[in-house]
DNA sequence: CAAATTAAGTCAGTGTTGTTGACATATTTC
DNA sequence: GAAATATGTCAACAACACTGACTTAATTTG
């Protein structure tokens, strides 16, 4: 009985006597600001915020969406969402067509603009996860895949998860 | 000549072809949440925001800032700092004492009450890192620093490396 | 020492993104 | 037909970022 294999005594059970994480909890905030910072650049130049860019985003790795499942994925308030989106649909990123079974549901899809936006936001910022993992040992992407989703609350894991791996498609750890 | 070791073919390129890594875009977004969202609802008691939170944070961590140092940290303007600022002195969270050798400077601490926010803060948030890391084998929080250091810009990576690990204390990766 | 530079503070205005609460309109469900 | 639901809209507000211009005090420099 040498190493503990999981969690159990390794990790200081960090509550609050000891000394809290620094360097974690400074690294994520600079690396986040960085990773946002790609997209922001370009974003500029449509004159579009980071709200457009989470909107044209889902929409467009959802195609079909309705405004309440947006709105449930964002958690932002049908106010805030409503003031981007209609710059989206103005502007013929996004457009909205009526639901079939529910004609009251607005289901959204990105048009061939609003998807060359997507995916040059996502190429930008793969590419610095790229960069990263570049770095890195092979196993990496996976370490940071299961880190990342223990950060996330317990009991939104299983939704993010379905979100992010749609059928059990993709390695889901 | 089987495992290619480090940087090179195992990634493919992703530059702009290739699939988008949507996984680690979409997790790093709601990790992200998560992590802020803990330290907002404590803020919001104080009627403090996020910004208020950086200031108190990083002048905690080094006793002494200058407001330009503090300025070059947060990469804010000075009226977007002088406004939060502001509160945080009024309140006494954060004192500021003019300068020995240059008196125009002004050296930024945090009183008592100020250090017990920053640490509480601190703490909410380590403990949502010990949960994860909890779920996650040994090597786990060592592998997370590099990964996270590797998404920072490459040219801000020493200088972020000399603010998280002050005079080469820990053991920076 | 006088002039230039620097550190900091302040003023007025603007933009994005978030919030609340109330209310309107269609449509579907019971 | 009444109630519930999906969406849209209005008005107001707050946090936090920005810019540009200007002041004050202190230090550095020629």
């Amino acid at each position: 009985m040498e190493t503990a294999l999981h969690g159990n005594a390794r990790a200081q059970a960090d509550t609050s006597d000891s000394e809290p994480m620094f360097d974690l909890i400074e690294m994520l905030f600079f690396a986040y600001r960085d990773f946002v910072g790609d997209a922001d650049r370009l974003l500029e130049s449509y004159r579009f915020g980071r709200a457009h860019h989470r909107v044209v985003h889902f929409v467009n790795r959802h195609p079909g969406l309705t405004i309440a499942e947006l709105l449930d994925i964002l958690k932002i308030t049908k106010q805030s969402l409503s003031r981007v989106l209609k710059d989206l649909l103005d502007q013929n990123f996004v457009e909205a067509r009526a639901g079939v079974a529910d004609r009251r549901q607005r289901h959204l899809f990105t048009t061939a603009k609003g998807r060359k936006l997507a995916l040059d936001l996502a190429h930008l910022q793969s590419r610095r996860f790229a960069r990263a993992l570049d770095a890195l040992p092979a196993n990496a992407r996976a370490d940071a895949i299961r880190f990342l989703m223990a950060m996330i609350d317990p009991a939104d894991q299983d939704e993010v998860k379905a979100l992010v791996w749609p059928q059990g498609a993709r390695a889901a750890p």
